[in-house]
DNA sequence: TTGTAGGCGTTATCAT
DNA sequence: ATGATAACGCCTACAA
């Protein structure tokens, strides 16, 4: 069965192809009546709008492009979540990019997605070397926003992300005043860039409090959790912390592990506080501290500003710092 | 600067828009060195195809549709994660459609993605009445395979899932190896229709060991964290297992919570299988046993199902069942 | 209030 | 081996 043009609603209605388009979009100049009856012949025929003629005529496609690293991190889904709700509101859709962190395929996406002609995309940057060479090479890029992370070396681009460097400087001065004297911290350093601005809201809290950080209160790792296992042990057997400031809520899932393998108590032998809130934290055995990052606020915003953009291509750049939140569970006593 | 078109790579290589087609499609037809010359001014101008129009002209847009209720719940993630991969495998990419569960939303999706003419659809069905009613109804819907689970009413179509009954059973009998005697669950009554085969594989799994269940080894809760953690430690107190059969693993750490504030001990007091190997499980306080239920390579089969289909829209409706897995962690005790 | 017709950027069918 | 040109389905001046 032949698919449904206007032509035909048009034939059937017996009016012309142009009165069938204004009248499906609503148009004032078309008599009601006349609207009503090609609604109910297109209605009958079963049109559908063909979008991909649509977009090729007004140049405009209501699709937005996403470019992010993967989507099991509950974090990235979080914003994913937020993008799509505000998205949807203003009658856009999504193509979705997983780029597994892996050149080849952020360059197939980034081509494709431009190749299909999305109003604008937005990335979440991560080793995101291939995307930024592009970005500054290229002419001709659609409108761009980053979301979760301002992103290496792009400048003059507008993003949402959340203040990490705050939300360590929150953790941390839960800690404290939850009476920690010696707070340390397990820090991959293969992601150091990831977690520098976290590290350093952790100094800057301990430095306002008073505390001049011990040297060894880092102990670097590796990402995997093996290795926070055994690192984890390592610190607490050594350096004796009674609080932990963990950079991520995974991490501090972990270093419960370790805990719970040396035999000792949370929060009465060791303060805990994680980073992100992602959902199992309220419900874990020991239910945990953490700093929410408002992934889905960000995913909302970074979604807002690609819009705004699209709609007024010369606006100026905004970079938007939403204010995380401390989140007081068990896994820290406060008084 | 004006969008470079095929028509300008044409003129100033000096041949047709023809041959610039042939020529960047890599056709035989056309002389090396002309490809070579039509791709080298393809990229000194910054010529990008335009999808849109291509799509137009062929009738295919090269991309996929998906409709999942939400991208948070990592099941659904891992699923999308393994779509994502097969789909990208075929130069397909994805438009993601979050439904939230809501009617509404699952109708501008489906709306939106048969008139931006997807090749074909993905859809994670829920509580897809909005969908299975369109489905049965309308005349041309896009080639569709379901993932993740058969439907309700939903007949006639492919799909891939794991196979749920199998897996409830893998985890039972896992339960009785390990000596339990007394095996329990706790059930969100909500979501009955969901877990049901779950149930039954419990059963049969008890049943095919000789053990009669007791009338009260289910208790039923509601699907909040709070009732589930209420509920358990009810469960506990009146019936006594020695087993826990969790439904899902966020099932099995809350029940994990409510074990320790009983101050028992898992495995020791109770053992615990949960179900879906989530990311977290392998690396809580005490790693949770439960069963793999292979979303990745759900997601994957589905895309599989969905491009055969595409390419060879009469042949005949596959149902895939994945074969689940049991992982064996410390919440349990191998002998 | 409605109709006519050109244009959007490709691909595909004939010719040559 | 390449060129002309008609689709593809819709939108939008411009006319009427």
């Amino acid at each position: 069965m032949k698919n449904v043009t206007i032509y035909d609603v048009a034939k059937e209605v017996g009016c012309s192809t142009a009165t069938v388009s204004l009248a499906l979009a609503g148009d004032t100049r078309i008599r009601p009546k006349t609207i009503a009856r090609v609604t109910d012949v297109a209605e009958k025929l079963g049109y559908i709008p063909n979008y991909t003629a649509k977009s090729l005529s007004k140049k405009t496609t209501d699709t937005l492009g996403l470019i992010v690293p993967n989507v099991e991190n509950p974090l990235f889904s979080m914003m994913i979540s937020g993008i799509e709700s505000f998205a949807n509101s203003k009658k856009y859709d999504l193509i979705l990019g997983i780029s597994d962190s892996d050149k080849r395929k952020e360059i197939f996406y980034l081509d494709m997605l431009r190749s299909k002609r999305v109003d604008g995309l937005i990335v979440f940057p991560t080793y995101i070397d291939s995307i930024s060479e592009r970005l500054t090479n290229s002419s001709s890029l659609p409108p761009l926003v980053l979301c979760g992370s301002s992103g290496n070396r792009i400048h003059n681009t507008s993003y949402a992300k959340c203040n990490n460097r705050r939300g360590a400087y929150l953790a941390t001065e839960h800690l404290i005043k939850c009476g920690c004297k010696k707070i340390a911290c397990v820090f991959p350093v293969r992601d150091a860039k990831q977690y520098a601005s976290r590290y350093n809201g952790c100094c800057e809290a301990m430095q306002d409090a008073g505390i001049t950080p011990a040297p060894d209160f880092v102990y670097p790792c590796s990402p995997d959790n093996e290795s926070i296992f055994n690192t984890t042990v390592n610190l607490i057997k050594n350096f004796r912390p009674d609080g932990i400031f963990c950079l991520c809520d995974y991490h501090a899932i972990t270093v419960m592990r370790a805990i719970a393998y040396l035999g000792m108590k949370i929060p009465e032998d060791i303060q805990l506080i994680g980073f992100d809130n992602i959902g199992i934290s309220e419900f874990l055995p020991t239910p945990l501290s953490t700093i929410d990052t408002r992934g889905y606020q960000v995913g909302q915003t970074a979604a807002e500003l690609l819009i705004e953009k699209i709609n007024n291509p010369t606006a100026a750049v905004k970079r938007i710092e939403i204010e995380p939140q401390l989140i007081i569970r068990n896994s820290t006593c406060a008084k």
